[in-house]
DNA sequence: TATCAGTTTAGAACGATTCTAATGTATTGA
DNA sequence: TCAATACATTAGAATCGTTCTAAACTGATA
């Protein structure tokens, strides 16, 4: 616990109840992929009563330290990443889930980026069937 | 005009007046990546008076007729592709572009998909700096 | 040309997310 | 240690893209 409030602290983050709680489930060392969603209902099973705002607010200011990676796999909602390294990832559309790809890989043929462009990241995202 | 009434009638879509001006918009040869609300800037610039349900349905006809892709970029709004082929993109969050990258491209070193899956499709989403 | 299935529409509803502004709490410095 | 204050949390309202509803309209057909 004390880890984990010194951890808020170094990132400029206050250890409030509620942010030592949620760093505390996200940072235990497996990665994980949240949605607001799916983050609540965890909580609300660890009965931590934390209002969907803060849940909100928590996600936002972890990622603004970049201590999470945003993923942008579907309009519906937006997916949280613990793993802030570059990665890839499979997605399953059927069960809504994220597995990440750890392993290198490379893309080959790209063409360049158009005038006064650089490329900044290239995302690879495998589609699952089933 | 008549071919497009024929296109539409061939994808068993009634040629009515909204969808005419609509398709004939966005398969005039040129590919595009519209979202409903580009779309209805570009429609009323033409002084088409078409209703923003009728261009949500429209786009959703015409994808589940193949003749559109889905493109999920971003939380904020859903892209459509004229481009039906599999192809990759670059994207400019800045500009709020999409750029098709239509030459062929290799992924490797990509790892076997989980147990009893299998691969769907890959999608490469180069991102711009600038 | 009457019928009817399919289409369009305005506006309501929806769902994820953000905002508001009131209340609560961690930090600080005396 | 405590008061002051800057920052956080919260419920509920607001927002915004999208979907739904149900009434009016229109293309196809016989």
């Amino acid at each position: 616990m004390i880890d984990i409030k010194h951890f808020l602290r170094q990132n400029s983050l206050r250890p409030t109840k509620q942010r030592v709680i949620i760093a505390n489930y996200l940072f235990d060392g497996v990665n994980k992929h949240v949605t607001a969603e799916t983050l609540s209902n965890k909580l609300l099973k660890m009965k931590a009563g934390i209002s969907l705002a803060t849940i909100y607010n928590t996600l936002h200011d972890f990622y603004e330290k970049g201590l999470l990676k945003k993923l942008m796999i579907n309009s519906e909602r937006i997916y949280f990443d613990t793993n802030t390294e570059h990665h890839h990832h499979f997605y399953s559309k059927k069960d809504q889930k994220l597995i990440d790809i750890n392993v290198d890989m490379k893309v080959s043929g790209l063409p360049k980026p158009p005038k006064n462009k650089k490329i900044k990241k290239i995302e690879v995202l495998v589609h699952l069937d089933n």
